[in-house]
DNA sequence: ATTATCTATAGATCTATAGATAATGC
DNA sequence: ATTATCTATAGATCTATAGATAATGC
């Protein structure tokens, strides 16, 4: 996969684009309806691409749907990184982190629906987010913030809390999204061993602003 | 569904064997690859019987991969059931819940396996266990052992935990896994509002014998 | 007589590819 | 000249049903 070199000439960017194109159609369908069993004709169609096209970038509707849920974690991690850089706290990381998932439930609802759906099994991938979180755990225990554990728990525990708070945004929209974020992060921060007075204030330190970048 | 009434006579019992012939495959499927696009003739195939029959059963795939996630949740619930009534403390029902979890992965791994794949779309269900959790939830907090939190996030909490513990079973076989779910269920009690020190007692309490009933 | 299962099959759908068309590189 | 896209289609596969077969109820 060249994700690495950017498209040169207009051959290549075309390509590119068709690409992308079903990319996208393939987050879509994943947020609204999961089933990926959908003819690869229904998929080009929702791609506004000719149908044989999709045998030029894909060999099966499996390694579309891959590579779609690849996107949608690479955006998710992007996100992360432009609005929390700067937090160097590992509590204060954790907290922000539940906190801005939830308000991408409102700003970023396909993307946060795919990880609703597949986010589980890339838990403990060594890939995306999953080995900057045990750094940042690793981190915390290191200097003493966090209690001692088994690094791939603490994963485990920051990681599950983090999809059920998806899951809940989702399945119950009458709550009030931020607070449902900040309570969780108040517990998660419990959990990793903070003292529940430090717990209740690092969960509920502002988020960082959203700088001159757009609408969070 | 009349899943209340039970068979009356040969007809009614064969006809109740073909449709748990077919919910079996499918569970085993599910747990297997997950693929719901599989073909129906190869589910009846897979469940040794006639292709045909699968319509005097169900209308959908859809309907009998539905059927198969009840009957593992149904399955799950009864496991807990059997091995954990007479445990009264809240807290300790969870610890006990998350170490018997850990204990299934390895004596019902078909059952888990669908768990891991289904679980979290029923976190808030209204039927299963769900509701049960959440009012052993709010008992806690009657109680005044667990700390006061909207129910549907201690709920939250503690299954998206729970699955995050079933998920890395499987994922990192070569952790220990009692070990693990002991770890990961005292930092749930923290998360809850147990004071450190009881948390980790109550964590480590040996779990109620399995009575007369077979392997666990 | 009734009911469920099984086998066979028509028709629909889907996949993968071949060949034509269009766009750009050099 | 090269390359990607698009259209059309052959062949494979899958679904849903019709009708035959087998088993039990009464």
């Amino acid at each position: 996969m060249p994700s690495s070199a950017p498209p040169r000439n207009r051959f290549e960017r075309r390509r590119a684009e068709t690409r992308q194109a079903l990319v996208r159609a393939a987050r879509r369908i994943l947020a609204e309806t999961g089933d990926t069993a959908v003819s690869i004709q229904a998929i080009a169609e929702r791609a506004d691409v000719g149908f044989g096209s999709f045998y030029n970038h894909f060999e099966s509707k499996t390694e579309l749907f891959d590579a779609a849920v690849a996107d949608a974690l690479e955006e998710f991690g992007r996100t992360f990184d432009e609005r929390l850089t700067g937090i160097d706290d590992p509590a204060e990381l954790v907290a922000a982190g539940f906190r801005l998932s939830a308000r991408m439930t409102g700003s970023h609802p396909e993307l946060m629906q795919v990880l609703r759906r597949r986010g589980l099994e890339h838990l403990h991938s060594d890939r995306g987010l999953a080995p900057r979180a045990l750094r940042d755990l690793e981190l915390g225990v290191a200097s003493g913030r966090f209690t001692p554990v088994e690094p791939a728990v603490a994963l485990s525990a920051v990681g599950g809390t983090l999809l059920s708070l998806i899951e809940l945004r989702f399945a119950r929209p009458d709550l009030d999204g931020d607070e449902a974020a900040t309570d969780l992060a108040e517990m998660v921060l419990r959990m990793l061993g903070l003292p529940a007075a430090d717990a209740r204030e690092v969960a509920r330190r502002p988020l960082p602003d959203p700088d001159r970048s757009g609408s969070i």
